[in-house]
DNA sequence: TGCGCCCTGTCATCAAGTTGTCATGCAGCT
DNA sequence: AGCTGCATGACAACTTGATGACAGGGCGCA
C-alpha cells in the first residue's frame, strides 16, 4: 500500500511540476463527488483524492447527492452502496437515465456481504466496484483508470507543420522523415510552440506552461533550450522553424513550410 | 482493429482468479446472442458482455431465437435451458442439425436442479454450460475460452512484427523462428507493448495494464522486467525491439523490422 | 516434508543523458 | 558607437535508466 502510494505520488508530483502534461492527465483537474455516509471513510477518501490533486465534493446522504448533482456534474462519482436517503443503486440508476450524466464514471463501494449484489450494480451501470475494506491505492488506481478511459486521447495525436512532425503518442519528432532526437524539455517546448503556430510566447509564459507554474528558473534558461531545440531540428542546414521576437519571446514560424 | 480482436489470450484460470484483469483486456469484437427470458439476468449478461466489447443481441423466447438466428449468425450463443416457446435444448439440437451453425459455440445456462441434465446438454452439443447462479467473471472466462477455441483464425492471437512472433494461445515467443524463453510477466509486457507498436507507455500505465490495478509495486520494477525482456529477446546480438523514451516510458519500436 | 528451480520485486551501483547557469561574443536598434 | 538583448559553448549538479545481486515465495518432484 505504501508503495503504491509512493508510485502514485511520484506520478502526481511529476505531473504537478509539469502542467504541460495536465492535458494528458485530465485526472488532476478532475472533480470527484464522494457519496459516503461513514464519516471516517469519507474523510479518508477525500484526503487521499485531494492529495492527488482532485477537487472533491463530499455528501453523506443519497438525497444530498441528488441535489449536488443537479448543481454541478463532477467528472467521477464514488458511491457507497448503502446510503441513508436514497440508495447508491438508485442514484446510479438515475444518473444513467439522465442524458447529461449517462456516461459519468461511477465507482461503487460495496461491503463484503453485499458483494453478490455487485452484479446488480454493474448491470445498473456502475463502471467499477470496490469491495470494502479496500486498499486506498487500488481505489486511486481505479479512479485514474476510469478517468483516463472517460476522457481519452484529447492531447494525443500528431502535430505536423511543413516537414516537421511531432508525434505525442509515440513521443517522436521527425524532420523530413528523419528522426530527430531531443531531451524531454525540448520536446515539450516544441510541442507547446507547434500547438499555436505563429503565436509569440514570452519567456515567462513558456516557463509557466512548459516548466510549470512552480518552477523557479531564470528566464535566460529558455534561451538555452530554444537553442538546443534549434540545434536538434536543424540537422545540417535546414530552415529554422523557430522565430525569435526581439524583446518579446519566441514563436513557431507559421510561414514555416509554406515558402522556401 | 484486427489487433484489438486478437486480444484476451490470457489463461482462463488467471482471468477467473482476477476479475479486474478482464477490464484490462478488451475482448474480441464478436457478436453474441443471449437467449434468456429472465429480464434481469438478460440485462446483466448483456451489460457485462458489452462492457467487454462484444456486440450483443437479446431475445427472450425460444422461437424468437430461431428467427434471430435465421437472420444473423452470431459468433456465440448463450442459451437458457428453460425457455418459453422452444426450449434451449431444442434450439441447440436444431443449431447442430443445420450446416451453417454446426460449429457455433453454445453455452447453456441451467438452474441447479437441472444440473443432472448436464450430460444430455453436452451430448446434444452444447459446448459448455454454467449453473445458475453463476459468477459473471467465470461466465466471461468461458465465453472467451470458447471463442478462442471456435475462431482460431481470429483468435489465434499471433502478433508478428519483423522477425518477432508472439503466440498468445501457445504462450510462445519466437525470434527469427527460434523459440525464446521468458517469464509470464515478460510475456504479458511484450504482449502489451506489441499491441500498440510505437506507442509510448509510462511505467504507471504499464503497471496498471500488465500488473493490474491492484498491484502495489514500485515503478522501477518495470525497468527490471523490460531489462529481462530485452535480454531474453536479444539472444546473441540482435536488434533491440524495445525503445526507451527517457522521461516518458517504453515502447515497442514501430520501425522494428522495417529497416536495418 | 524437504530440496531445488524459477519467477519476482527491491536495491545498490554504475553509466549516460539532461538541465540550469554563466561567461563570452555577436547582432540589432537608436 | 553604445546599449541591450540574444546565441552559444562550457560545465557541474542532477536525473534517469541499465544491470547484477539477492532474498522471498511458489511449485513441482522426490
Amino acid at each position: 500500500m505504501a508503495k503504491e502510494m509512493q508510485r502514485e505520488m511520484q506520478d502526481v508530483n511529476e505531473i504537478r511540476s509539469n502542467p504541460a502534461r495536465l492535458a494528458a492527465y485530465p485526472a488532476l483537474a478532475a472533480r470527484i463527488l464522494v457519496v459516503e455516509d461513514e464519516a471516517a471513510l469519507s474523510m479518508l477518501l477525500s484526503y487521499n483524492l485531494e492529495a492527488e490533486g482532485f477537487t472533491v465534493d463530499r455528501v453523506e446522504r443519497g438525497d444530498e447527492a441528488e441535489i449536488k448533482l443537479s448543481e454541478t456534474i463532477p467528472d467521477l462519482v464514488i458511491l457507497d452502496w448503502m446510503l441513508p436517503g436514497v440508495s447508491g443503486l438508485e442514484i446510479c440508476r438515475r444518473l444513467r437515465a439522465r442524458e447529461t450524466t449517462r456516461t459519468l464514471p461511477v465507482i461503487m463501494l460495496t461491503a463484503r456481504g453485499e458483494e453478490s449484489e455487485r452484479v446488480r450494480g454493474l448491470s445498473i451501470g456502475a463502471d467499477d466496484y470496490v469491495v470494502k475494506p479496500f486498499s486506498v491505492p487500488e481505489l486511486m488506481a481505479r479512479v485514474h483508470a476510469l478517468l483516463r478511459r472517460a476522457r481519452p486521447e484529447r492531447a494525443r495525436g500528431v502535430l505536423s507543420v511543413g516537414d516537421l512532425d511531432l508525434d505525442r503518442q509515440n513521443w517522436r519528432v521527425r524532420r523530413a522523415g528523419r528522426e530527430v532526437h531531443m531531451g524531454p524539455t525540448e520536446f515539450r517546448l516544441l510541442d507547446h510552440l507547434m500547438g499555436k503556430p505563429g503565436r509569440v510566447f514570452s519567456r515567462a509564459q513558456l516557463l509557466d506552461s512548459v516548466w510549470g507554474l512552480s518552477a523557479e528558473i531564470d528566464e535566460r534558461t529558455v534561451d538555452v533550450h530554444v537553442g538546443r531545440l534549434r540545434k536538434a531540428l536543424s540537422q545540417g542546414a535546414e530552415k529554422d522553424p523557430i522565430r525569435t521576437v526581439r524583446g518579446a519571446g519566441y514563436a513557431f514560424d507559421e510561414t514555416f513550410g509554406r515558402d522556401g
